[in-house]
DNA sequence: AACCCGGGGAT
DNA sequence: ATCCCAGGGTT
């Protein structure tokens, strides 16, 4: 951190007290955000949110827990299961990951989420983000948590710019890590905090700066730039790309009782190619199953 | 560093 | 019609 404010004595556990009081009037009731909820909970939702907006999330995230309460029960889910349960989360490959990580819980770990970041890091599907919050938000450790709000938040507020880079960096964990206050709980109740304040007040188009509790100490506001008015990224499209043409095969094989003929498949999308594409990409993920006959089905 | 990977709601 | 979202893995 480079901003001379911040190495002011106890301006850490300033912020961390504003931003605890905001967020007790202002964090959203999400149903993992509940004492009960348990490490497995906590890995399960943050899963679910890569990439994925929390409000989607959570009627799935309550109905996965009342079926699989723990890692050893949903290890030994069969995989058309799993991927059904995900339904149009989006990115399948996250729960064939999500799977696969149970079921490294309960050979490496005994059916305990480890709580260590680095055990953390080494089960699949869990990296540089999701590692952390399950340590911090699960077992209140201090670590940075650094999301793309997070790293929003504290390129306007600490670095005065418009924005953040698009992934995250040793230098994002590093200035995360700088705002921490010294007690792991504090610091934990900040993360979670920052993490909102970028979800409801400090987003990406439209930020609500007079109702940002730390508006006052914000380097970009106080620079008087605008946020730049175009295309923050390259446009992106989305009918007709393999990702569509996979979701419709994807979405084909959860609603079919049966393995599904060639022919039914072919019916998603008319470019063969694409289709062909999308169906083999599909398959070297182990997402779907080729069986005998020419017919397709959701893994065994 | 660049690219791939879904889907829906907001604007 | 376009943007955005509690990212991770591969190349």
């Amino acid at each position: 951190m480079s901003d001379g404010a911040l190495k002011v004595s106890g301006m850490n556990a300033v912020l961390a007290s504003v931003m605890g009081h905001w967020f007790a009037e202002n964090g959203r009731e999400l149903p993992w955000r509940t004492p009960e909820t348990t490490a497995w909970g906590v890995l399960v939702s943050e899963v679910m949110s890569q990439q994925t907006p929390v409000a989607r999330v959570a009627p799935i995230w309550t109905e996965w827990m009342g079926r699989w309460p723990t890692p050893a029960d949903f290890a030994d889910a069969p995989a058309a299961d799993v991927l059904r349960a995900w339904g149009r989360l989006g990115y399948p490959r996250r729960a064939l990951r999500l799977h696969e990580c149970a079921k490294a819980v309960v050979e490496r770990h005994g059916g305990v989420i480890p709580d260590d970041v680095d055990a953390l890091l080494a089960l699949p599907g869990i990296g540089t983000y999701t590692a952390r919050a399950v340590a911090v938000f699960a077992y209140r450790q201090r670590h940075p948590v650094v999301d793309t709000n997070v790293r929003r938040v504290v390129a306007r507020w600490a670095h005065a710019k418009p924005d953040a880079g698009h992934a995250t960096t040793t230098a994002d964990l590093r200035d995360a890590e700088a705002l921490l206050p010294s007690e792991p709980e504090e610091a934990a109740r900040l993360s979670v905090a920052l993490m909102e304040l970028g979800a409801l007040v400090c987003t990406a188009r439209s930020p609500r700066c007079g109702d940002c509790p730390i508006a006052r100490d914000c380097g970009f506001l106080a620079s008087g730039e605008s946020l730049p008015e175009g295309p923050s990224r390259k446009p992106q499209r989305y009918h007709g790309t393999t990702r569509y043409v996979r979701g419709q095969i994807m979405a084909l094989l959860r609603e079919a009782e049966h393995p599904v003929a060639r022919v039914a498949i072919d019916g998603v999308w008319h470019e063969t190619a694409r289709r062909e594409e999308a169906l083999s990409g599909l398959i070297s993920d182990g997402l779907v199953d080729a069986l005998p006959g020419d017919r397709f089905a959701l893994p065994s």
